[in-house]
DNA sequence: ATTATCTATAGATCTATAGATAATGC
DNA sequence: ATTATCTATAGATCTATAGATAATGC
């Protein structure tokens, strides 16, 4: 079904008020900006910025939700017998890529995330961590990763220190990021792989 | 020095502000409230509110380090040669024991924390997370850690995955969450504890 | 004719600040 | 006399909604 005229301009709209939303964000940060800054440079009204975003945390939410497509196109390249090591280096290391050049904006994001957990339940939005999670299942089924969590805490657990790793790396741009998190896979491969 | 007549009632002002304002959250969701309900429940004007907190999450922020006190105390308590399996279930202990019955407010409280550690340089505003990295880093020392990452990243790692446990343990509140926090450390410590 | 998308705007709420009051320091 | 704490309030910004417009479906 090709998309009419009036569902491609929404689109194009919606595309126009999300970028120059992230562009203010930046800028100003995103507690203090104004949302009449984001509505000027989209070239629509205010009102139009609620008709597409009911708050700023939608926004960062669409932002987190490419960051896990990213992260679920990563993980569908994944060889059908993948190891638990080139699991969590593939999560670790999508997840440094998406957010390398976001830097002021990971905080904001992953906390909009956390709300998320804890309200709305939500589970096609997060497909990439259903996702991992899956995989996660399958290596513990194999006896190749230990069976002491539901494998969507163990996900969460291992995703939520990779974030962490990337918000302290924002205090210290200079470190190397990507070697900081591959390093990291090997410290979750410690706790999650079987004796 | 004995507190003034003024300290006093700044204090005492400052404690029904932040009761109230926790109350409120609780009551509306943090991000939906009015500031006017807290001031009302307080019986000051809404400008005291911001006089003594320039933002709800400087709120959310003070619940956090009250979390952190309580945390701070236990390792105080630790012995002197406590090993590292000791360390990781006290941090999961005491975080679990602090925020049990605030589950309505864990992942605004921590999405805090998390912009305040992108945004601010407050080394000793956040002492138990302090400790706790010295601890480590002693056990490191000694030969009883792993020497791959600085113990601050270690400890910021281990206690973000204690608090998405916990907000994820929030939309399952049948389960029990001490006991899943009691093996969340014993994978800690295969991730952490030397060959 | 109906509906989705967007604008204009009224009323609600927030933020910044000038000023009041009472405690403190000299 | 000076200063810390708090109030009153003006102006800024947000949120909710009535209505305009143009695309869609019949």
């Amino acid at each position: 079904m090709v998309p009419g005229v009036r569902e491609k301009q929404r689109e194009e709209t919606r595309r126009r008020l999300y970028e120059a939303a992230l562009e203010v964000f930046r800028r100003d940060g995103v507690q203090t900006c104004r949302i009449d800054d984001i509505a000027r440079i989209a070239e629509v009204s205010r009102a139009a910025f609620y008709f597409h975003f009911p708050t700023k945390d939608a926004v960062l939410l669409q932002l987190a939700h490419e960051g896990e497509e990213q992260l679920l196109k990563a993980l569908e390249a994944l060889p059908a017998d993948h190891t638990l090591l080139q699991l969590l280096e593939t999560v670790a290391g999508a997840q440094g890529t998406f957010w390398k050049d976001k830097r002021e904006l990971v905080a904001d994001a992953y906390g909009a995330v956390l709300r998320a957990i804890a309200t709305v339940s939500d589970a096609e939005y997060f497909q990439s961590r259903n996702r991992f999670a899956g995989q996660l299942k399958r290596l513990q089924d194999k006896g190749l990763a230990i069976r002491d969590f539901a494998p969507e805490v163990m996900a969460e657990s291992v995703l939520s220190s990779v974030m962490i790793i990337i918000i302290g790396w924002v205090r210290t741009p200079e470190a190397p990021l990507e070697q900081h998190l591959k390093k990291a896979a090997q410290v979750f491969l410690r706790s999650l792989k079987p004796d």
